[in-house]
DNA sequence: CACGATTGAGTTGTGCACAATTGAATTGTG
DNA sequence: CACAATTCAATTGTGCACAACTCAATCGTG
């Protein structure tokens, strides 16, 4: 019979399937604040501690200068951060918030919230996801 | 203090993150097949069952014509699968396997174990997981 | 100090994701 | 039957993800 692998089975679309269903809860949130789903991942870093490295900002998130150059571009234009060459080493451009990007974090706490209302999980089951989750990621990414 | 949401609490990274990881995980078996991982999400679905529609594979998947149509195309650049306008309803366009196609699906069995092998979490502990994501998705779903 | 190796950011090219639009085929309603 | 509304696939345009590459700055070793 079918030895082929099955769709619904699989963990990996599960959890591709998942992590869509959540950016496309944020987007029109995000979209009120001019933000994609991965601009606000670099805002979010960048709120917790700046200012940030490239480098800082692709170990955080797990993304090279190739996803996140074009993207810090699209963020300096937005007028949210600035982009210097670092003074003690010219290799890397450290990323700051403008006073703009640093407003914009009040208006974004809305934005978890969205999420946790939509889950429909109790917080014991989110909590137990989110360390599954991270045990998951992090095993994973030794594999390689 | 931060009152601002915090990178590392957020159900949505972790989400994020996870995926991304299990893509990566796939990505050099899936290089052994000649395929990308949405590409084998649809191979996937047509060894279930064939011939499906375009808009079908979308509804599985969870795609839109603009991602399947150029996608598809790929796939029938590599011989896997060919498209035809329906008969009934010349609207849709019913995509089949090629012999090729179908062979693939044997060579593709070793692409899940893959995964298993590198989550390093019980049998417990992945259907669980299995079974949150679903729920989630789910309610994330309704909630739009 | 010299110089090969490494690091950091950026660019290019390919492919996915999704919104918006187009155009043809079909359906539903008067 | 006519024709407006809907459905379906494709296209266009924007942005992310990642591999491969370039180039400059820095580091390590002799």
């Amino acid at each position: 019979m079918s030895d082929a692998p099955r769709l619904r089975h699989q963990v990996c679309f599960a959890l591709y399937s998942a992590s869509k269903a959540a950016t496309a809860v944020y987007r029109p949130v995000l979209d009120e604040l001019g933000l994609t789903y991965p601009q606000y991942l670099v805002m979010l870093v960048l709120w917790e501690q700046e200012p940030r490295s490239v480098r800082e900002l692709g170990a955080e998130l797990g993304l090279d200068s190739g996803t996140l150059s074009p993207l810090l571009k699209r963020l300096e234009a937005l007028g949210l951060v600035e982009r210097h060459r670092s003074v003690e080493d010219e290799r890397r451009v450290d990323v700051v918030l403008t006073d703009a990007g640093r407003e914009l974090s009040s208006r974004a706490q809305a934005v978890p919230k969205r999420l946790a209302d939509a889950a429909g999980l109790s917080t014991d089951e989110i909590e137990q996801l989110h360390a599954t989750l991270g045990k998951l990621t992090a095993a994973l990414q030794k594999s390689l």
